[in-house]
RNA sequence: GGUUUGGUAGUUCAGUUGGUUAGAAUACCUGCCUGUCACGCAGGGGGUCGCGGGUUCGAGUCCCGUCCAGACCGCCA
């Protein structure tokens, strides 16, 4: 028996009994004549002490011990003549008889602490060093508590864990697949899934109609604080369910993980919004509500006065900054050069700031009397002391660099409260996306994702117009997850392959296996992904999907713990049939 | 593919206008200390200033290239 009891449960009753605790030195302080050894598991901390009077062996032994040395302590529970209210078991410690060391261990590169000397790359190459810290450890236990209470409620809701496999086939449509190569198939290769989309479809047509599984997933593209080249999904679907279905399970999924992990109840329905009113009035398909500050249109007010950059614009947009007259000039300049960034990539900035006083000062008031500003600041529904912020152009950029405005604008004056929720359900996402670089149609969703029956007949003429039965469930401005009801008719499927701009022979050759399923009794069905990581992060306020994934990659894809991806030997490479430039 | 920020002690960072022996904190080592819990006190060791080239009497500092890392744009059905 390595321990009696964990570093985290002993307390004044255990008093008088001798126990044996293991762990890892967390830190050591000799003072003379005492040595006092923090000893840490993942339950907390405890603390023994050696005496040099009482047991002079012991103690010399006990000093020469270091950082994250692996130790077994046999000894008394004693209460403590000086006691630290902070930590669970600072009442008591253990008056050490017997000592081992079950392992040294070298000094760490970073120190084991809540608030760590570590930068992010080091604590990346030691990761199993980072994962005994208590705030990373937090956050994979708060997964864990995610994925069960996940299971939980869908097992009670009759959904059945399904695994689909891992190797299957590349496709075109959609992010880039991680390939495999095939030793038994010479040239010939898998794909890592990017979900399993069509796996539960045809888990679907097999009549398990409701299924689920918490999944990897595989996406070969560029990544980002929120973006891991291999994530995971709570991947779900169900067959005879129209959207209203989907959206009240999820709902109610998502209310059951955020009452049991975090103790936040949403008594309310989840708000919904239109793919197209959210574009209009955040510019964002997954607007982050905790503040209004919605998209004011000035078209109206701001042409036809002379003023040639708002003339020439397809559309003028501005935002309502509360309180914000007050902002000084090295401020309104800091925004603008933070607008004009490429990233951002706005010509310019126009504030027009509503003073205390009812008088108006703007950066255009070359062309704008004060009657005109008042005009706007009515549209904005602006109040005296508040401030306009004012973007022009293209209806699209222009949206779009406002939607990063005002998220920013939200930062800066601290409206996104981390630990306030905010759902929205965003509807009725358009079924296709015009695609310049390739001069075709994309589905914005995926290509199984059905057109809105009222749209049918847009179809032919106008397909950018058709509406999708697709929907996100966004919070905070994150997109948590998204669905749809999917296509269960081979004929409209090939019709929809025949949009995206497959042959016949094409959309066969790579979808045939669910096509030909969907001639064999398909049941109407439709469902919805999560990204677990991303909805781990969101519940626990924050966006960095990283610290919940317990060996993250980095930016650049690469696990720098083992040092993967790394080239392979020749010999490898001959019997896979690969060359290599 | 692009924009941008950074790389100096084990670690986190400072380093002025290009100028003497590159500093601080922390970690580490040694000694002292019987109630610490960020223990304290005294002392000590520790540097290829990412790498390569250039400008210069002289480069951590300026220039060019390159590698690595972070954030972002493109991309992510």
């Amino acid at each position: 028996m390595y321990r009696s009891h964990t570093n985290g449960e002993l307390r004044i009753e255990n008093i008088g009994q001798t126990v044996t605790l293991a762990g890892w030195v967390q830190k050591s302080r000799d003072l003379g004549g005492m040595t006092f050894i923090d000893l840490r598991d993942r339950y907390g901390i405890t603390q023994l002490a050696f005496n040099l009077e009482d047991n002079a062996e012991i103690c010399l032994q006990a000093r020469k011990l270091g950082r994250e040395f692996v130790i077994q302590a046999t000894g008394e529970v004693i209460e403590r003549s000086s006691k630290n209210k902070n930590i669970a078991t600072g009442e008591i410690e253990i008056k050490v008889t017997e000592l081992k060391v079950l392992n040294a261990s070298k000094t760490p590169p970073f120190t084991i602490e809540d608030e760590t000397d570590g930068g992010d790359e080091l604590r990346m190459q030691y990761r199993y060093l980072d994962l005994r810290r208590n705030p990373v450890q937090h956050k994979l236990r708060l997964r864990n508590q995610v994925a069960l209470e996940t299971r939980i409620y869908l097992n009670s809701q009759n959904f059945l864990d399904v695994e689909t496999p891992v190797l299957i086939k590349s496709t075109p449509e959609g992010a880039r697949d991680f390939v495999v190569p095939s030793r038994m198939n010479p040239g010939q290769f898998y794909a890592l899934p990017q979900s399993p989309q069509t796996f539960k479809q045809l888990l679907m047509v097999s009549g398990f109609d409701r299924y689920y599984q918490i999944v990897k997933c595989f996406r070969d593209e560029d990544l980002r604080a929120d973006r891991q080249p291999e994530f995971t999904q709570i991947d779900c679907e169900m067959a005879f369910v129209e959207q209203e279905d989907v959206l009240n399970t999820f709902e109610g999924l998502i209310k059951h993980l955020f009452k049991t992990v975090r103790g936040v109840e949403f008594t309310e329905n989840f708000p919904r919004m239109d793919f197209a009113e959210a574009m209009e009035k955040y510019g964002s398909d997954k607007p982050d509500i905790r503040f209004d500050m919605e998209f004011v249109y000035l078209n109206e007010q701001a042409k036809g006065k002379g003023f040639s950059i708002f003339e020439d614009a397809e559309t003028v947009i501005g935002i309502n900054a509360q309180d914000c007259s007050e902002y000084t000039r090295k401020q309104l300049d800091e925004l603008t050069e933070w607008v004009k960034r490429p990233q951002i990539g706005a010509k310019g900035l126009v504030y027009v700031k509503y003073n205390a006083d009812g008088t108006f000062k703007s950066s255009v008031d070359k062309f704008y009397s004060q009657e005109d500003l008042k005009q706007w600041a009515d549209k904005a529904n602006a109040k005296p002391g508040d401030l306009l912020l004012v973007l022009s152009g293209d209806l699209h950029k222009t949206r779009k660099q406002m939607n990063e405005l005002r998220l920013h604008m939200g930062n800066e004056l601290g409206l996104r409260n981390p630990n306030e929720f905010k759902p929205l359900w965003v509807l009725d996402f358009p079924l296709l996306e015009w695609d310049e670089q390739s001069g075709r149609y994309h589905a914005m969703h995926h290509p199984f994702t059905s057109p809105k029956p009222e749209d049918f007949h847009l179809l032919a003429t106008e397909p950018g117009k058709v509406r999708a039965n697709a929907y996100d469930l966004a919070m905070n401005g994150v997109e948590l997850g998204g669905g749809s009801i999917r296509i269960h008719d081979r004929e409209l499927q090939s019709r929809m392959f025949d949009l995206l701009g497959f042959t016949p022979e094409e959309a066969q050759a790579q979808f045939g296996f669910l096509m030909n399923a969907f001639e064999y009794g398909a049941p109407p069905h439709g469902g919805l992904a999560f990204g677990l990581d991303r909805l781990v992060a969101t519940m626990d306020g924050t966006d960095s999907i990283r610290d919940y994934i317990a060996f993250p990659k980095n930016n650049s894809g690469r696990d720098t713990m083992i040092d993967a991806p790394s080239p392979l030997e020749n010999s490898q490479l001959k019997e896979l049939g690969i060359q290599v430039q």
